[in-house]
DNA sequence: ACCGATATATATCGAACTGGAATATATTGG
DNA sequence: CCAATATATTCCAGTTCGATATATATCGGT
């Protein structure tokens, strides 16, 4: 699973510019769960293009820069189903904020918080994107289960924090009074 | 936060060698949250060696080929405290799972169930490396709040998949039934 | 007893990808 | 009225991945 195939798979549910395709994998249905940089993305879309996988179409806008909107054709569609035909490779989870509380004994309890706070507001804004997504009426069976696994996974991690950060909060507030 | 900053985080819980960081990163405490290739692994270590970061100490082995044990100097953990002094970066989150899921249409339905099966096995493999770790005592502050908060997300998951197979298997035994 | 698989241990290298800078223009907010 | 933000693409240096190579021990199966 390369660039390729994410680009292809995105433009399989709908057409788009290399822009809007790396909008909405910082915002929109995949901010949570993919990510790729404009110098991958618009390599791919052009090698796509050669190789008549999408069709390109330039739209001329006025003041704003040309636009080049991608479209997956009928050999597109054929080759993402043979990349979907593999298993999906093991979720790759990289997280610093859990490095960093594994090496707290390096750091002040104030910056431990403030880094805690910091990681449960990432969270909070990834469910809002969702939530968002939800208003915007994404309701077919296929994003609701993408969406609802996000809401589950997220939650998750917000309660342990605020969990956690209480019981800080307390400790500290303790040894404050003594 | 590159793999140098990572290898020198875990050289200062304890020294190792790169063969056995790489390991910790894919099993124990690290598992579900930080990955490294050995081709990134080994340069690293190579060059905090050059930079007086870390010191190395070559044991011969009895047939097995020599190791090098790298360990952390004052030098390096004065740097590693630098670097842990900014706030982390956003977590990560790859999936090709949940990728696949949003382009269910594309596949079988048997298929779709397989990828959901397949992805509840390796999230309770997790768990597992998880229950192992604790098992062997790790019972620090920060470890336990770190493997606290990926049983918490991990159960999420497991939960959710299981929720929704169960939805699934009700739903085709039901059209099987009609 | 022997073979294959797995584990220990390191090194190397091309391909892929990231993250930031550069370029150009319109709109929005203070 | 200026700064910031948004649209839209390109390029590149540096980082990392993934696979391969090398060498040996051990364990399980036949």
């Amino acid at each position: 699973m390369n660039v390729r195939d994410l680009c292809l798979g995105y433009l399989s549910l709908r057409e788009a510019t290399g822009y809007e395709i790396k909008k909405d994998f910082e915002e929109g249905m995949f901010c949570h769960f993919m990510e790729a940089s404009y110098g991958s993305i618009y390599p791919a879309l052009s090698q796509l293009a050669l190789e008549g996988m999408v069709t390109v179409r330039e739209e001329e806008q006025s003041g704003k820069p040309d636009k080049k909107v991608y479209a997956i054709t009928d050999a597109g569609v054929a080759m993402l189903k043979r990349s979907l035909n593999v298993l999906p490779a093991r979720d790759k989870y990289k997280s610093e904020f859990l490095f960093m509380m594994l090496l707290q004994n390096h750091l002040p309890v104030h910056q431990r918080i403030i880094a805690m706070e910091k990681q449960m507001a990432d969270l909070k804004a990834d469910l809002m994107s969702i939530a968002e997504c939800k208003q915007q009426g994404m309701t077919d069976p296929a994003s609701e289960f993408v969406m609802g696994y996000g809401e589950a996974v997220l939650t998750a991690g917000v309660t342990f924090l605020k969990d956690n950060l209480a019981a800080l909060h307390a400790n500290t507030a303790k040894q404050a009074a003594e």
